[in-house]
RNA sequence: CGGGACGUGGCUCAGCCUGGUAGAGCACUCGCUUGGGGUGCGAGGGGUCGGCAGUUCAAAUCUGCCCGUCCCGACCA
């Protein structure tokens, strides 16, 4: 049993300035974390509490698959040299040099570590299938640390690492973590979806990432309530709608029109009264060429000459999903073009440019000619609106494919909420959401690049293949926030609270209260409760706002009624408040925090 | 990195425009009071006004540079 007088929990009345997003302002408020700078976080009594319920849920699944291992945060350069990532990972890997110079990185993933050791100990299939892991502190020196927990650049994650000798065992490895991510975020009492995703600086084929909807997050998710599809904008496809088409002019061929000053698609569209899905978008990149990281280019790369000219053809009334134009691309890096890049490659400022009289390069990033790009949902359309390359000037009667081709046709949008499911072709929903956890299978990446090999079972030395999985702690703690709170505060699910239950005596001066909520403290504890007595002097409301603040799922009010034996119980999420004699409280409390 | 905002006791903010040496509420300490939704009254402690330089007789206030934090964009658990 804990004494609240006892114990450091300052709860703030008004969150700090600084913090914007809910779970932020609670975690302050309610006095789980303090900032030490930007995206930096000291966790107090109460959010160390909560981490630590956790890590031991996390850990008790994972322990059923893979084994705990703990790895250095401290690495050394030439190991991340070997994999490509020294440089691939760029300005958000923290790097320091020791007294004799050398470099090091503080870690911000372990494939590479785990590889090391896979390389020096693995010499059979017969020692094959591994499943590692470990709890741990990442480092990543984000461009932009947000949303107080939600994007630092120190935190926690589970990460395992998964050996294989072949792709079934690996897909084998690859379900068992989609499994225990499940049970262990509903044992956290989180509703997560998982979904489709790309792998990004990861490398590899497959990937899921596994999310909590709020608004707070980051992602966007795309799914299909019908058939269960689900999937991260950045990879969501979609089957759009047949289009009206306009009717054809004169004789149907290209035909100038004068549109003064209307370079912007809605103005386009609205001087000429059509939809902006009778309209082409033009969108003009320079693409680095190179793997994809999170690598912004270097100055000398920037002048050097990588650049290479893109033009990305679209529906008016479409978006490009950049994600996949780089996938597409073989690229590492997208920019907008400027003014001279246009000229150059368009002879036409922006607003009036068009794919009529480009000359599309034969193949992708080739040369220095223009790549030119034509999204899907071009194809088969007619009689559409363009730019003309030509100040003030429009084609109409514009026809992909018989009046321009391009370099390459491909799906390069971002779907829209009500289009149709690719699987199944009922509408789309689309939502933010948080990030929680990400699995990949990598391939061979790693232990091709950094020599892992063992015999199999005809004394053939092969490569194991390998798979990544992480979940981010302290994401776990901020969805669970986002997911339940109020103006006054927010509840933990029972599993992941500091606390099971609050017991608030109203008058610490009443001795016989005093007592009372004392015996009741010591009967819920004794039924196996986490149970936090409020034996502060403070006054009784004060007592209420700091329970309702704190994230404990239940309250037990001990006051007037004590003397006829009866005490209340609160339940936060609702605050639904029920009579319960003293002798059943315990009994009542177990009934009600029954999972499911 | 590009764009925007901010930086004044622990927290929320006023003062800055129009320079004259710092103020409120909450929090904290003490006393009394009160005792079921942040009690009331009184007395107190606490601030090199983010830093450096400049202008000026005089800078929280004006100017420049730097640092820090947050928000919007490009990246990830």
């Amino acid at each position: 049993m804990h004494h609240w007088s006892k114990l450091f929990i300052p709860t703030l009345r008004e969150a700090p300035a600084d913090a914007e997003v809910a779970s932020h302002k609670l975690l302050l408020r309610a006095g789980y974390v303090r900032q030490l700078s930007a995206g930096v976080y000291s966790y107090l009594f109460l959010g160390q509490r909560c981490l630590n319920k956790i890590l031991a849920i996390t850990r008790d699944e994972m322990d059923r698959i893979a084994q705990e291992f703990l790895l250095p945060a401290l690495h050394p350069r030439e190991l991340w040299e070997e994999s490509g990532r020294w440089t691939g990972m760029g300005q958000n890997m923290f790097r320091l040099q020791d007294r004799k110079g050398a470099w090091l990185a503080l870690g911000m993933t372990h494939e590479e570590v785990m590889t090391d050791i896979a390389r020096h100990e693995l010499r059979s299939y017969k020692q094959l299938p591994q499943i590692w892991y470990q709890i741990q502190t990442k480092f990543r020196d984000e461009p932009r640390p947000k949303s107080g927990l939600l994007r630092v650049r120190q935190f926690l994650m589970k990460d395992s690492y998964s050996f294989d000798l072949d792709e079934a065992g690996l897909d084998a490895s690859y379900r068992k973590h989609e499994g225990t991510y499940h049970a262990i975020f509903r044992r956290c009492g989180l509703q997560v979806i998982a979904v489709e995703a790309d792998s990004g600086a990861m490398g590899g084929s497959q990937s899921q990432e596994f999310m909590v909807y709020s608004e707070a997050g980051e992602d966007v998710v795309a799914s299909c309530a019908a058939c269960g599809y689900a999937a991260n904008l950045e990879k969501a496809t979609s089957r759009v709608g047949p289009i009206d088409e306009l009717a054809p002019t004169g004789d149907g061929r290209p035909e100038l029109i004068h549109t003064p000053g209307k370079g912007a698609i809605a103005d386009v569209s609205e001087f000429l009264g059509i939809s902006p899905a009778h309209d082409i978008k033009t969108v003009a990149y320079m693409a680095l060429r190179g793997q994809k990281s999170s690598r912004p280019a270097s100055t000398a790369e920037q002048s050097g000459g990588a650049w290479q000219p893109v033009a990305v053809f679209l529906r008016g009334d479409h978006s490009v999903n950049e994600t996949k134009l780089l996938n597409l691309l073989g690229a590492r890096e997208l920019r907008p073009m400027q003014a001279e890049e246009l000229e150059q490659f368009f002879r036409a400022p922006a607003g009036f440019l068009g794919p009529i009289g480009v000359e599309p390069a034969k193949t992708l990033l080739a040369g220095d000619a223009l790549n030119v790009i034509l999204d899907c949902a071009l194809e088969d359309r007619k009689n559409m609106i363009c730019g003309a390359n030509r100040l003030d000037y429009h084609y109409r009667n514009v026809t992909p494919g018989r009046d321009f081709k391009g370099t390459r046709t491909a799906d390069i949008r971002n779907i829209i909420a009500g289009e149709g499911c690719p699987q199944c072709g009922a509408a789309l929903k689309v939502a933010k959401a948080i990030e929680i956890a990400h699995i990949f299978k990598l391939g061979y990446k790693y232990t091709s690049s950094m020599g892992a090999r063992v015999l199999d079972p005809n004394g053939k030395e092969v490569t194991p293949i390998m798979g990544s999985y992480g979940i981010g702690m302290e994401r776990i703690l901020t969805a669970a926030i986002e997911q339940n709170n109020d103006s006054n505060g927010f509840w933990m699910p029972r599993s992941i609270a500091p606390f099971d239950v609050v017991v608030t005596p109203t008058n610490m001066a009443d001795a016989t209260l005093a007592a009372t909520a004392l015996k009741v403290a010591q009967q819920l504890e004794d039924a196996g409760f986490d149970v936090l007595l409020d034996d502060r002097g403070e006054r009784a409301g004060v007592k209420f706002k700091d329970a309702d603040l704190v994230g404990i799922p239940y309250r037990v009010n001990v006051g007037k009624k004590a003397v006829e034996g009866l005490l209340e119980l609160i339940t936060r999420s609702t605050m639904a408040s029920q009579d319960v004699e003293i002798s059943r409280v315990a009994a009542l409390l177990a009934e009600a925090t029954q999972p499911g």
